[in-house]
RNA sequence: GCGAAUAUGGUGAAGUGGUUAACACGGUGGAUUGUGGCUCCAUUAUGCUAGGGUUCGACUCCCUAUAUUCGCCCCA
């Protein structure tokens, strides 16, 4: 029977595999220079933990969370992302006892219920930062900062950073409500998505892009207008430091994101390369979410972090072959002919590998052909022949792929050809 | 949830309403049984996603299902 695997998922092996560990090292060692620590948290929560958080009206919580019921009949949730996760830990260890910002990163799987196309899987990886215990701008900076040094670390240049302000709590109702009352009348003309976010959350009506086009859209009222003075010099001073910091943006008063509990600084990095498959689409993209941690009844905390979609950098390294595959696999194969020397050569593959030698050899063939052909298949810098006559004179031979010639070495050499400290290896009479 | 395209071997694929399903790569065996990469020869799909229909006849036309891919919505 052929099962195959579930729609959205992927295997990823060879290069696949080499590039997301290596996506996987650039990034969480540049996030440990910026002074993260790792966090690893569950796959799986409460289904509270997300309709809290990224709120009901949320497409995330709507429609596409993978929801199920446990054995003791208790609502748990394939986590849709991290912060969520991380924020409940943070109350829940108590982690606001010790004073001070805390910063964590994290690689982790999120699963979402969607319709899967270029750049978007219903399981896939999120790398991510979270800061906690702090709302000055110079944090918002740093944060974006960090994304747009990932992104520059990787090779990735051409994004395009939008980034807007919600404002204070106390702002974004206001907004909301502002809103409400203008789209009541014109609510007619626009879509049916729109209709209901009148009701839920008026703010996701600015980033429809059914009627983006819309006038009653364009001239709705601008979030600066209704933000406190001291909210909009706030987001002034953070894109200030952008600037200082060099890092470019475009201010898009209708960035608002899809989970509820963002405030302030909300950003998105977005590919801007047209001949991508993934144009357009976000690769890295956060903001702050002062706050958060009060729904799980912790300290009132200011946060902000991002994710990034780690299968959509790997798009990109592929497209712009930023990442090469290693060529060599191994350091060395060892031939062998002869009835007696197949356990000779494991037993030297043996000590080869275990003093740091990526060594390969055939286990089944005692006939050259399909050796040399392994040998060409692994791509190996260098190979040892070994059969009954030299272990009876306690050498081997050693070939060199690249000049194809071949030279007769000791045994005892064995150890200083491959800079091996300890004990000399010696075949076994 | 809505819309579109595609479905042929181990892989990439060409192809026609009618006996042998092209070509390439890969695999295997051999020329070459202690030395590979080149070359040459042989061999490699009783079958064209599944089910139904039209037809004297369907891999080819029609319908349905399934899968994959892409787009919309939304998102990383």
């Amino acid at each position: 029977m052929k099962i195959n695997k579930i729609k959205g998922t992927f295997d990823f092996y060879g290069k696949e595999v080499e590039k997301y560990r290596y996506i996987e090292k650039v990034a969480g060692d540049l996030a440990q220079k910026f002074g993260f620590e790792e966090m690893i948290t569950p796959m799986f929560e409460a289904t509270e933990v997300f309709v809290r958080t990224a709120g009901d009206s949320s497409d995330i919580v709507n429609k596409e969370m993978y929801t199920f019921k446990d054995r003791g009949d208790k609502s748990l949730t394939l986590r849709p992302e991290a912060t969520a996760g991380i924020s409940r830990s943070f109350v829940e260890n108590k982690l606001y006892v010790e004073p001070g910002l805390k910063k964590y990163y994290y690689f982790a799987q999120a699963f979402r219920c969607e319709r899967p196309q270029a750049g978007r899987f219903r399981q896939f990886t999120q790398f991510g930062v979270e800061a906690l215990g702090k709302e000055s701008p110079y944090l918002d900076a740093d944060i974006i900062y960090f994304g747009y040094s990932v992104l520059n670390k990787l090779g990735i240049k051409n994004v395009k950073l939008k980034i807007n302000t919600l404002g204070s709590k106390e702002g974004r109702n206001l907004y909301s409500n502002r809103l409400r009352e203008y789209f009541k009348d014109n609510i007619s003309c626009m879509c049916d998505d729109c209709k209901k976010r009148l009701e839920t959350n008026p703010l996701r009506i600015l980033d429809c892009k059914i009627d983006s086009d819309n006038p009653v859209l364009i001239n709705a009222p601008k979030i600066q207008d209704s933000l406190s003075e001291a909210d909009n010099e706030r987001f002034n001073k953070v894109l200030s430091i952008l600037k200082e910091l060099g890092v470019n943006y475009e201010v898009d008063s209708n960035l608002v994101r899809g989970l509820d509990y963002y405030n302030h600084t909300v950003f998105e990095f977005i590919y801007n390369e047209p001949n991508s498959s993934i144009y357009n689409l976000a690769i890295l993209a956060g903001g702050r979410y002062n706050g958060l941690s009060k729904e799980f009844d912790g300290p009132d905390t200011d946060a902000i972090g991002f994710g990034a979609g780690v299968e959509r950098l790997m798009v990109i390294l592929e497209e712009l072959n930023l990442y090469q595959e290693k060529k060599t696999k191994v350091d060395v194969v060892i031939v062998n002919v002869g009835e007696n020397s197949k356990l000779t050569a494991l037993k030297m593959a043996g000590f080869l590998r275990n003093n740091g030698v990526r060594c390969e050899l055939d286990y089944e063939s005692n006939s050259l052909k399909p050796q040399f052909k392994l040998c060409e298949r692994k791509n190996t810098p260098l190979i040892i022949i070994i059969g009954d006559e030299e272990i009876e004179q306690g050498i081997f031979k050693l070939k060199n792929t690249e000049t194809r010639t071949e030279e007769i070495k000791k045994i005892e050499e064995l150890n200083d050809l491959f800079k091996i400290e300890g004990e000399k290896y010696a075949y076994q009479k």
